[in-house]
DNA sequence: TTGAAAGCGGTACCAG
DNA sequence: CTGGTACCGCTTTCAA
């Protein structure tokens, strides 16, 4: 735990010149510079946090709000709060972590004591508690995931309307005329935004491009390959040709031991298609076409936007959407019949 | 972000005087303290974290390294962030977390900035990276798990063998002679340290308790389900009265369902103890005895031991055990025959 | 019971 | 290209 003094006085400088020499603000001769990184080096310095937070203009901390809820899909939610952390390091951003059952508490506490420079909203509800909350303070807020009302807020998402469009019209270009969409649990209709968001854009498509849509969720957590199996059988028995999938690794899983205890293949019986599944899908059973949901993309933009907010030129209080990409690995064919 | 000098202004006193009213370390006269707590409500004040950092000693933060392996559990490894996370602010911390894959970058540099009072290391492998690295810094470092080389180290932890042994014993007491155990992950015991050491004490106290022990992992993540079962139909064709289940909810699960499928009931069939669950064994479709592994016990133990450690009475370094208990539910009784 | 003032360790302005 | 120094906002002696 050297001090600037002690790295000063080593490099034989002064100690605003081994400031600038680290911060790159100001030109410092080529072996003055070595001098000081020499020092640096020897003495293991680094800049003390607190003295570089109450001096400087930043703390180089991001908080991350993140509930962490019992009934919350954990490996998903570990998904975003690592890609969070990684994109937020790559800019010299360490990551706080609040997960209070008040989340309230916690983000008022980190903003009014400048202990953060920005915070980072995840798993965020249609009427989330801390929407009002980001309104009231002034430390840069964004949400990655949509509240109801996103009035004057900085919101991050996967386009999920435009993932169910193209996940529609992969399936009717193909020549499927009924097409189902096996969904989330149930609870998470309610406590999240996107997959109401998901299906009504799905089933909208569908009517719009003349095919019949049927909807399911895949029930509560603890019964979910009951519900996925039963969802699954009778969408075929109601003459569904081709399923689009928009669940967990687990809910996959069980639709495809359904149909191959059926004994139907992807893609000559049943089409398959995933949509925003943000686990790999590569390591599946079948081959799948997928329009991932890619934390890494949804967490990069929102920690550049976090910074951005810090400029002069803080980016628009919108929601910034990220384009739906498809992967193909041939799970869509023409119905059989 | 009003600071202290508003405050003081606010109410008439100097800014010392304010402090102390805040932080009670000096008495202040009633109806001063009253002013100045007006003055706080009204400006919304709160200390700002760097200056506190900076002039007082402590930082009111801990660093918590969890890697987050992709081929970690996650939902195990979230209830041990949660209960980090609460018991810290139970006592007005907060969390900062490193993630990186090179873990000791994380390591070294808060602790040389001085950005945390200490380190808090989670899923600590047998041979981790972060043991050395603890050894030369002096930030303190607390370990929650144990790594084969603890020397100079507090660590926290179950105590698995004394687990494993409660586990036998309670089998052997019903009469069992012969035990099988379905152990973790392949994966898991490489990559961590308790695993081994529950199945070689459950190994041992069943040969000092005149039993047969059959023990088995739960295979590869992918294939586990296949695993489980081969490893339960394999264990009863041999012979095996009674299993106790050191895994996943997942596997829990399936070692039922075979059963089930086998027409078995538990325990008039076959005996059932569940052994360092981390989920909540009650959910299960069976009731059944468990010795659970509470993350908020061994998480607030190293919380209280990373306080400590602060104080000039710092902890042993040495492993701080945590006794199991065991939750009776009904899933044991005597063998069949 | 209270106040004044010396740091804590940087940053960045002002000079040279 | 480099040095001196006034802060940043709080904690904590030292005095009164």
């Amino acid at each position: 735990m050297a001090n600037i003094t002690e790295v000063a006085e080593a490099a034989g400088v002064s100690i605003s010149t081994v400031s600038y020499a680290l911060s790159g603000k100001r030109p410092v001769a080529p072996d003055t510079r070595r001098r000081i990184e020499a020092a640096v080096r020897d003495l293991g310095y680094s800049p003390n946090a607190g003295a570089r937070m109450l001096a400087g203009r930043r703390t180089q901390i991001f908080a991350l709000t993140e509930p962490l809820r019992a009934d919350s899909h954990a490996p998903t939610h570990m998904s975003f709060v690592l890609a969070t952390t990684v994109a937020a390091r790559r800019h010299d951003y360490d990551i706080l972590l609040l997960t209070d059952e008040q989340a309230s508490a916690g983000m008022s506490r980190v903003a009014s004591s400048g202990l953060v420079d920005a915070i980072l909203v995840l798993d965020v509800g249609p009427d989330d508690e801390r929407v009002p909350l980001a309104r009231s303070i002034d430390t840069p807020t964004i949400f990655i995931g949509v509240p109801d009302d996103r009035a004057g807020l900085v919101c991050v998402d996967l386009d999920f309307e435009a993932a169910a469009v193209l996940a529609v019209d992969r399936l009717v270009d193909a020549g499927h005329r009924s097409v189902g969409l096996i969904g989330q649990p149930d609870v998470a209709y309610e406590k999240s935004n996107f997959p109401p968001r998901l299906r009504r854009a799905f089933e909208a498509r569908a009517a719009e491009r003349g095919a019949r849509a049927v909807a399911r969720t895949s029930g509560d957590r603890s019964t979910s390959a009951a519900a996925t199996r039963r969802a699954v059988a009778e969408m075929l028995d109601d003459g569904v040709t081709a399923l689009a999938v928009h669940a967990a690794d687990d809910v996959h899983q069980v639709v495809f031991a359904e149909l191959a205890e059926r004994g139907l293949s992807v893609p000559d019986d049943v089409s398959v298609i995933s949509v925003a599944a943000s686990f790999d899908t590569a390591a599946l059973p079948v081959e799948v076409d997928v329009i991932p949901l890619i934390p890494e993309a949804s967490c990069d933009l929102a920690v550049e936007l976090a910074l951005q907010s810090l400029t002069d030129e803080p980016p628009e209080a919108t929601l910034h959407l990220i384009p739906p990409t498809l992967i193909v690995r041939g799970s869509i064919a023409p119905p059989r019949r």
